[in-house]
DNA sequence: CCGAGTTAGTAAACTCCTCAGCATTATCCA
DNA sequence: TGGATAATGCTGAGGAGTTTACTAACTCGG
């Protein structure tokens, strides 16, 4: 416990931070303002945010024509566009970049979409090509962005590669961290994409208010990413969540039931055969309801062992399934009831498809947020890897 | 958000804590090594310990006759005993508690036996007489404890009840917490036996290099408590590790194996039982090594349940059975091979059956460390509920 | 027995930070 | 145009840690 001392630049360092924490995030504001959020007083709050402006963090906004009595304050403003991070989903059948200012603003969304079967180097190319169309749509260049984050299917170890298991053809022999050293100096992190989806729904969806929270990744493949203490749940080996693994849970087979549930169109894709069952369940079709009831029993065992596990306060129900959550989340509760000592909250996700690209622009914020503010924070550029 | 504004007072306080940590769990230490230890300056070292001497935290050693070079260095000394925390193990045959000071060394341990179909009334004044040892023993008061924790089979809710069920006859309609705070003023707290053991582990056991594992309780009762990153997870209802509830891990009948193997002596008790199974088998014995396989692979269902969900680093085999390690691991090992996608570290528990009381310590201590280092560090003296 | 060398304790000067209070400035309203 | 109001700017006070220098205490070796 090498606890450190402290001392007087230090504490300044630490003042700053807490200036830059009440600046961002919230509307342009008076030094007044700022000492109330900081609990400072005005005049040490002033030589703060006036070094923070001489440094590039924060800009002045000069008193416009306000109808305010007295003299009207000069605001400052966090310049959240001092630097970019983006959140990369590389998923089956489409790639997808967000683009994001420093407080997680969202300034650009692209997808484009991949051929299943595309081995990894030209899924890289369909990763290089959208990369390159959002920083030209937005007048950026790889120096802008500060962080850099993508997500894909399977767990990911500390290197960011995908050795165990993934459905992306060939990926396993894929470096996605070394392909993309060549062009960003920036941190660049892979992670799975269920760990970003959970993310994305603490920070923008469902589970705002919670801190233990079990997303659950339901589509044609199962999976599961887990909040606890308000923190991603990583792993030693950063395969947390995995239960799927486990014979006993059957989720790697549970779809099956609603993909072979009769009445579904021979012309139907796989996507679209399990949305034309949920939709025929919702209709009252007895056979579609009877699919949707065993698919949601062979979930139920593997949420249950999560729940069991883990006593979150919250299941977010989540992925391409998640549309059909109404005729979903009834049963499943159900189910649970069945298995749980104590059931959690049961909530719909209402992302979409953007929530792990959403999340991945979440942990790389994060990031930058770790190296520059960790302990006193430098001028503002990329952090180096 | 709110960070807090940092001020001079307040980067004292944050210095004396400092130097308690340098001090505490050390040697009696020279200002020169604390000013090492804690990054600061003699000077600044030299003020900061004098007031800790002067609030009673600390104690002034002068130099005794030193046979080194220079002048002899008054030591400073954490006085470790100016408060104690006691922990509980409330079991079904027996009551322990271990009196313990603030620097964690081990003052008393006793243990009464107790009748395991004793009602609670009859348990708890087990509880108290056995605290009533401890305390005349030592010369304690009541006021002398600054912290209690209690541990208790099965899930405890934030109130310390452990209304959902309890192998303790009676028990879920007790209030231990209720019936201590008669006679402490002192925080007490209630905790689930297998999350003390845990923490046990992490402190004193086989796992204190790990922060991310899985204890297992195994014994007659099968149960499970997990650290992760370092720290005790008790999930949002307390509920946590209850892996042993879901009806696919047979993790309650999974004793019966060992139980009922054909050739046990008429004459064992229950628990001599299982020990004689696990001796046969170590002698080669067939049937009896059959008993184990079969109780391992219901085991090792939980255990890739709970190892798949948090991916830790270290699986720690503890509780009556732990004893019989040395043919439990290795099978285990084998069928867990089979579940899982990384397999973690397998330990076996050394601490015995005093563990669960060492984690009750353990979490009194922290419960005293957040209530009086917090912030800003009053005179010693019990913290209030 | 004494002086050189070494280390601990102490005091003063200095730097840096925050805070409180007062004068100053800019704007609105009567 | 003058008064009210609120923000800005400035200055001095106080507190905390650091540096530096000096004194005290002890060991070792001649």
């Amino acid at each position: 416990m090498a606890t450190t001392g402290t001392d007087l630049s230090r504490m300044r360092e630490m003042n700053q931070l807490t200036i830059v924490w009440a600046l961002r995030g919230n509307p342009p504001s008076t030094v007044t303002e700022l000492a109330g959020r900081a609990g400072l007083s005005r005049p040490a709050v002033d030589v703060l945010v006036q070094a923070l402006v001489a440094e590039g963090w924060a800009e002045v906004q000069e008193p416009g024509a306000g109808s305010v009595v007295g003299r009207p304050a000069r605001r400052y403003r966090f310049r959240a566009d001092a630097g970019h991070v983006l959140g990369i989903d590389v998923g089956v059948h489409k790639v997808l970049a967000v683009l994001s200012d420093l407080e997680g603003n969202l300034v650009r969304t692209l997808r484009r979409p991949v051929d299943p079967d595309a081995p990894p180097a030209a899924r890289l190319a369909e990763v290089d090509g959208v990369i390159d169309d959002v920083l030209r749509a937005t007048g950026k260049t790889p120096d802008d962005v500060w962080a850099l984050t993508v997500g894909v299917t399977g767990p990911v170890d500390a290197a960011g590669r995908t050795s165990l298991s993934t459905p992306l053809p060939g990926w396993t022999e894929a470096d996605p961290v070394a392909h993309l050293a060549t062009r960003f100096s920036c941190p660049v992190r892979v992670e799975n994409d269920c760990k970003l989806s959970a993310v994305a729904e603490r920070w923008k969806g469902v589970a705002q208010d919670a801190d233990d929270i079990v997303f659950l990744l339901a589509g044609l493949r199962t999976g599961a990413g887990l909040i606890l203490d308000g923190t991603l749940r990583r792993g030693h080996g950063g395969a947390a969540g995995e239960i799927g693994a486990l014979k006993a849970v059957r989720w790697l087979t549970a779809p099956d039931h609603l993909q072979s549930c009769p009445g579904i169109p021979a012309t139907a894709a796989p996507g679209e055969a399990a949305a034309w069952v949920f939709q025929a369940a919702r209709d009252g079709d007895r056979e579609a309801r009877t699919a949707v009831r065993r698919y949601t029993r062979d979930l139920a065992v593997g949420v249950a062992a999560l729940v069991l596990t883990l006593d979150p306060q919250v299941v977010v129900y989540g992925g391409g399934f998640s549309r059909s959550a109404d005729v979903v989340l009834e049963p499943l509760r159900r189910e649970l009831t069945k298995h749980c000592l104590r059931l959690p909250e049961l909530r719909a996700s209402t992302l979409g498809d953007e929530s792990v690209a959403l999340g991945a622009v979440r942990l790389a914020l994060d990031e930058v947020d770790d190296r520059l503010l960790g302990d006193g924070l430098s001028a503002p550029a990329a952090p180096r890897r």
